[in-house]
DNA sequence: GTCTATATGGAGATAGAC
DNA sequence: GTCTATCTCCATATAGAC
């Protein structure tokens, strides 16, 4: 990232779709919202994206290659630091995103644009992103299921998608509405980074 | 319900609307597509319903009425059948749902909607859910509370959170992808409702 | 690369005949 | 209660000057 990254007319109209779609959904926003929120001309988003279709892609892309590098490696740190912890596992999935809530540059919308993907039933966008980013969750899947040998096969299928659910929904709503006077923003989702873990970790375990 | 109901214009509108904004959301969903699929004329919309707005809210209370009370009697049912059985309040939550999933009169749909609902920020309809039905989740929420009389009301408040979302897109998906050859729409509904209350009741129960 | 202007279509809503 | 016809506005997308 150079220093004038935010001021490039790709990335402010990038920054601005991002919580636009983060507060109104894909549909519910116009590019016409988008443009004039990062201030550029209406002609701008088909010039530089081609298609609103293709900036929600974009919009995506921007956050998860990083997002997904680090989950990754944060995966391998916790497969070596800490074998056969699946708190480990799960905080190296939690707390890349939660990063990116904290970051100084507009990742808090993403989270809750993740959640927005997660509602969608539209098979384009899933097809992008399973197509590329699918590999990570197959990966913490893996290490998660090593961790609980004795979990019947379909059994950890239900439970990793109440896992992802929980997370999904819990990580989008980080930043909202819960934070009670005098907590900062840090602390409060540090604290329901701690919760969350537990909770799954204990949910994945249920005997 | 009269035998007729489902020929009514006004239901055929509502059970169009509900299976469009399951697949495509609300803003995604235009009132001619619902016209279109309910074979009802253009006007008829704004006619029985004044506007699209006044339209999400029917299509809301249609269902939400009914899996409301069923949920609170079953709620009162638990607590005296099963008293202190964390298990039972959830099942007294997700059961009624599941019926809706099952039944024959185009409920699965609504489960998804529910979890569209879940994702939107937009405050008009929040605050319609809220003032409508909040009462249900606050008794369910006392009556988990009672269950758990260890835990930390900070610490309760996540848990539910994290509940919720689990619970809410886990049955949003339930008549969807995950369903194995061989099994029926009902036996798989009824082995996911088990396995997320086991889920769920652990993840309350965390240590 | 960025602008103005515009093409083309679809949106929600309503008036008024039947 | 239901229809046709239409109003008004806004959507995405593009053409072509600068």
């Amino acid at each position: 990232m150079t220093a004038t990254t935010h001021f490039n007319t790709k990335e402010r109209i990038l920054g601005a779709a991002e919580e636009l779609f983060a507060q109104f959904g894909f549909a519910g926003t116009s590019l016409r919202q988008v443009t004039s929120r990062a201030d550029v001309n209406i002609a701008a988003v088909n010039y530089h994206f081609g298609s609103k279709e293709n900036l929600v892609n974009e919009v995506f892309r921007r956050r998860l290659d990083e997002l997904s590098e680090n989950r990754l490696k944060a995966l391998k740190a916790a497969l070596t630091e800490s074998p056969g912890s699946l708190e480990a596992i799960l905080a190296a999935f939690i707390e890349p995103a939660l990063a990116l809530t904290l970051d100084r540059h507009g990742g808090s919308a993403f989270v809750r644009v993740l959640a927005r993907a997660y509602a969608e039933k539209n098979d384009r966008l899933r097809k992008f992103l399973s197509d590329n980013y699918g590999h990570v969750l197959r990966d913490f899947a893996k290490a998660i299921a090593a961790c609980l040998p004795g979990l019947g096969k379909e059994e950890l299928y239900w439970r990793l998608d109440f896992t992802a659910g929980a997370l999904t929904y819990a990580m989008a709503d980080f930043g909202l509405i819960k934070r009670p006077a005098g907590v900062s923003e840090q602390q409060h989702c540090e604290r329901a980074a701690r919760e969350l873990i537990r909770f799954a970790a204990a949910g994945l375990r249920a005997v």
